[in-house]
DNA sequence: CGGTCCATAGAGCGATCACTACAGGGAGCA
DNA sequence: TGCTCCCTGTAGTGATCGCTCTATGGACCG
C-alpha cells in the first residue's frame, strides 16, 4: 500500500511532478478530505473543492479523472500519511515484556495519531456503510489498507506469542487483530460522539480487553 | 424513545391515521431507509424514492416537512422497530447463573435482529461520521437512541452486579456498556466487509471480553 | 345530488450538479 | 523574440436536485 502515481501522472508516463503542480495536487486532496469529513461521499461537491482549495474547477479535472477518482486519491493519501508515522509492526519492542505492555506502546502512537488526521478511516467507514451497487473506488482501497493492516498486526501477534503454548491456537493471532480492529472502529466512533474522551482511556480498554482475551482463551 | 406523530398527523392534531394513509407513509419510509443505506444521507434523493415506494413526490411533502425530517423519521421508525422486538433490560432473567450467560442470551437477541434490520444502525453510523455545520435531524435521534441504550444497559450491569464487591466502584457498569456498544458498533462495521461471519461468533466475541473485563478489574 | 377533506398526480420552478471546451498566462528553451 | 508545455481561468453544457404549485379522483357526509 505505497502510493501511486495519480491519473495525470501515468499518462504523462513519470512519476515525478513540479513543485507547484505537486502543491496544487496536495491543496485539491486536502480540501477533498475536509469536506468529505464534513458532507459525506454524495456530499461532497466539485464546486465545494475549488472554493475551499481556491483553484478553479479545471485544475481539479487535470488532477483528477473525475470525482470518484478524486476521493480515492483521498483515501489513499491520508492513509498514507497515517501509515507512514506508525511504528513498526515487524516483531515486538526488544524491551517489552508483557504483551500488553508492547500493545499499549504502538497502540498509543496509533490512536494519537488517529485522532489527528482519521479522514481515511471516516471516509473509509462512510464507504463501508454503504452498498451500493457501483461500488467507489475509494472503497476497495480503503478495503485493501484494512487487510494489510490486519496481517501485519497478525504477524506482530503470531511473532510475540511464537513459543508460546496457544501458538498451537494457530488462528488466536488472526482473531486477536480482528479484536484490536475492531476495537478501534467502536471507539473511534464513540470518539465521534464524546469528544471530550481521553485517548488514553481508549487505549487502556484496548490493552485491557486483549489481555483478558489472551488469558482466557 | 417511542414513535412519534408525524409533521402531517400533528398538524392535523390526531395521532391516528387511515389505512390507507399509514400504509403509504410506510411504503415511503421503508423505501427511504434502503436506499439511505445504498446511498448514504447526501445520496438519498426524493426523486429516487419516489420511483421505489411509486408514490409521486407530492405524497412524500403531504407526510414529511422535508428530506431532512423524512431520514429523521427512518432513522426513528428503525429504531422502534428493533427496540420492539427486544427482551427487556430492566433486570437479569431469573435463571441466569453467571453475567456470561445473562449477557449471552440477550446479545443473541440483539444480534440476531441487528443483522435482519439494522437501519437505523447504519443511517446513525453515516450521521456519526459527519461533522458538518449544520446537523441533521436524524443525528439528534440517533444519538437520544444511543444514550437510552447505554442507560438501560448500564442499569442492568449494575442490578447484576449488585451486592457485588464490585459495585463499589460505581462507573464500573457504564463502563461495560461502552464495552458492549463501542464492541457492536466495531463489529457491526466489520460485518459490513465480511458478510458471511457468524453472528454467534460476534456474540462469543463480546461475551468473551465482557467476561474478561469484569474478571480483570 | 353537492360539499368537504384526504391523498395522489404531474408540471414546473430556480439552483446546483458533474463535467467539458477552450482560451490564456507564465516558465523554460531556442 | 517565438515555440512549447503545464496549469489556470471562465463560460457553459444537459441533467438532476429539493421543493412548490394547482388540479383531480375518491371516500364520506348531508
Amino acid at each position: 500500500m505505497t502510493t501511486q502515481a495519480s491519473d495525470r501522472a501515468d499518462q504523462a508516463g513519470k512519476g515525478v511532478l513540479g513543485e507547484q503542480s505537486e502543491a496544487s495536487r496536495t491543496r485539491i486532496l486536502r480540501a477533498a478530505a475536509q469536506i468529505a469529513a464534513e458532507c459525506g461521499y454524495e456530499g461532497t461537491t466539485i464546486s465545494k473543492v475549488t472554493k475551499r482549495s481556491g483553484l478553479p474547477v479545471s485544475s481539479v479535472y487535470w488532477f483528477f479523472r473525475d470525482k470518484d477518482h478524486l476521493l480515492a486519491e483521498v483515501v489513499r493519501h491520508s492513509f498514507d500519511e497515517w501509515i507512514a508515522v506508525q511504528p513498526t509492526w515487524d516483531r515486538p519492542r526488544p524491551g517489552a515484556r508483557s504483551i500488553g505492555e508492547a500493545l499499549r506502546t504502538i497502540l498509543s502512537r496509533s490512536t494519537a495519531s488517529l485522532a489527528s488526521a482519521p479522514d481515511f478511516l471516516r471516509i473509509g467507514h462512510m464507504l463501508l456503510l454503504e452498498k451500493r451497487a457501483e461500488e467507489p473506488a475509494g472503497r476497495g482501497i480503503f478495503m485493501q489498507a484494512r487487510r494489510d493492516v490486519e496481517k501485519a498486526l497478525t504477524a506482530w501477534f503470531g511473532v510475540f506469542l511464537a513459543g508460546d503454548a496457544r501458538a498451537e491456537r494457530s488462528d488466536l493471532p488472526r482473531d486477536l487483530a480482528r479484536i484490536v480492529i475492531a476495537a478501534t472502529d467502536g471507539l473511534f466512533l464513540a470518539h465521534q460522539i464524546d469528544q471530550a474522551g481521553d485517548p488514553r482511556d481508549f487505549v487502556d480498554m484496548v490493552v485491557t480487553i486483549v489481555e483478558a482475551a489472551v488469558e482466557v482463551v
